[in-house]
DNA sequence: CCTACCGATCGGTAGG
DNA sequence: CCTACCGATCGGTAGG
C-alpha cells in the first residue's frame, strides 16, 4: 500500500494555484464571495472541489490571495499616475479613470470583506488595501491641500483619508440608472468635477 | 374529521405579523438578509419557524413587507421636509440630517435588493423606492436647477434622479474611519456642502 | 489529484 | 400554532 504517493497525470501542479487564483478573480468579482462556492470554482478550473484544499486551506484564503494580486497590480498602476508631472486636479482625473478598470465592483468588494471574512482575514485585507490603494490617493489630496488648492478640515474640507473614501463612492455608480450607456470615462471625469467644484452655479458668466 | 380548523391557544393572531415586521426590521437591518435565518427571526418572536409561514408566503415576503413600512414613513418624513418654505441647500440639509436616521445602512439593503431577491420582489421594491424616496428628494434637486441655482447636466451637473443617489452615496460612511465619533448630523452637513460647493478652496479671502 | 462522505444550515412542506 | 421532516447546498475532511 505504499506506494500511493499521489502522482496522478497532473498532481501538486505549481501552476494550477494560478489558474485557481484567475478563475477566483472573474468569479468573485462577477458575483461576490458567498455565491461562488468551491464546488464552483473547482468545476471552472476542471478539478474536483477537495482539490483546492491541496492549494489553499480554506475559502477565504483563496479570496485573500486572489485580493492582494488585484490590490499589487492596482498598486503599481496607482503610483504610476501619481508620480506624474500634472497638476493634482489633473491626477486625480487620471486615477479616477483607471480604478473602474481595475476595480470592477468596490461596493461588493467592501461588502464581501466586512460580512464574509472573519476577523484576521479582515484585517489583513483592510491593512493591504490601506497601504497599496487608499495611501497614494490620499497623498494626492494631500498635496493639494499643502498647495492651498483644496480646503482641508478646518476649511469645512476632508482629511486626506476621509476624500480618498469619498472619491470612491462617488465613482460607484452600481444601480444608478442610465449607468449602462454612460461611459466609464464620462462618469469618472463628472464626478471628479463635482468633487472638486460641486453643483452649485459657478458664477463666471451671468445667471 | 372537519373539526380540525387550528385553533390552540394563540393561533391566527393578527397581532402576530406586526410582531414579525418589527422584528425583522430590527434583525435584517442589523445583519442583511442571508445571515438572519427565518428560524432566527422565529425565535426572536417566540413561536416556531414553520408558525411564520402562516403570515407570509416566503421569506421574501417578510423582506419586503417590512421595506414598505420602512419606506412609507420615510416618505411621510421627505414630504414633510421637501414642502418646507426655505431654500434648496437649507431642505438638502434637512433632508440629509433625518435620512441616516431611518436609513441605518443603504448600502446593506442595496446589496440585498440587487442579490438576494428574485425579479419580482425586486421590482416591487425598486418602484416602491424610486416613488417614496427617490422622487421627493429628486424635486428638490429640480427646483435647484430651475432656479438656476445647480448646474444642470448640460452644465456639467446631474440629472435630479442621478444628483439624488449621489447624495446617497454621498451619506453612506459604513467603513469610512473615525466615522465612529462624528455625529452622523456633522457628516450630513459636511456631505451637501462638499455637494454644492466641492473640495476647491473658494477665493473669497486671498491666496 | 480522486471518491466518498461528514455535520451543519437553509427555506419550505406535511399533517395534524 | 406545533412536531417532524424533506431536499438542497455548503465548507471541509478521510483515506487512498
Amino acid at each position: 500500500m505504499p506506494s500511493s504517493q499521489g502522482a496522478q497525470p497532473a498532481d501538486k501542479t505549481p501552476e494550477t494555484r494560478q489558474l485557481i487564483l484567475q478563475v477566483a478573480q472573474r468569479l468573485f468579482m462577477e458575483q461576490g464571495y458567498r455565491p461562488v462556492s468551491t464546488r464552483h470554482i473547482a468545476a471552472a478550473c476542471g478539478i474536483t472541489q477537495p482539490a483546492l484544499y491541496r492549494h489553499f486551506a480554506t475559502k477565504q484564503d483563496i479570496y485573500v490571495a486572489m485580493l492582494m494580486e488585484m490590490l499589487a497590480l492596482l498598486h503599481g498602476r496607482l503610483e504610476h499616475l501619481v508620480g506624474r508631472h500634472e497638476s493634482v486636479p489633473t491626477r486625480l482625473h487620471l486615477v479616477a479613470r483607471m480604478l473602474p478598470a481595475t476595480w470592477i465592483d468596490a461596493r461588493q468588494m467592501f461588502h464581501d470583506i466586512e460580512h464574509e471574512l472573519d476577523e484576521p482575514h479582515r484585517q489583513t485585507t483592510a491593512n493591504a488595501f490601506r497601504q497599496q490603494v487608499i495611501a497614494p490617493i490620499a497623498s494626492l489630496f494631500a498635496e493639494g491641500m499643502a498647495q492651498g488648492l483644496l480646503r482641508s478640515p478646518d476649511q469645512g474640507g476632508l482629511n486626506a483619508t476621509e476624500a480618498t473614501f469619498l472619491l470612491f463612492r462617488l465613482l460607484d455608480d452600481h444601480g444608478t440608472p442610465g449607468s449602462r450607456d454612460r461611459s466609464s470615462l464620462q462618469h469618472a471625469d463628472r464626478m471628479v468635477d463635482i468633487l472638486l467644484h460641486g453643483l452649485i452655479q459657478q458664477r463666471d458668466g451671468d445667471t
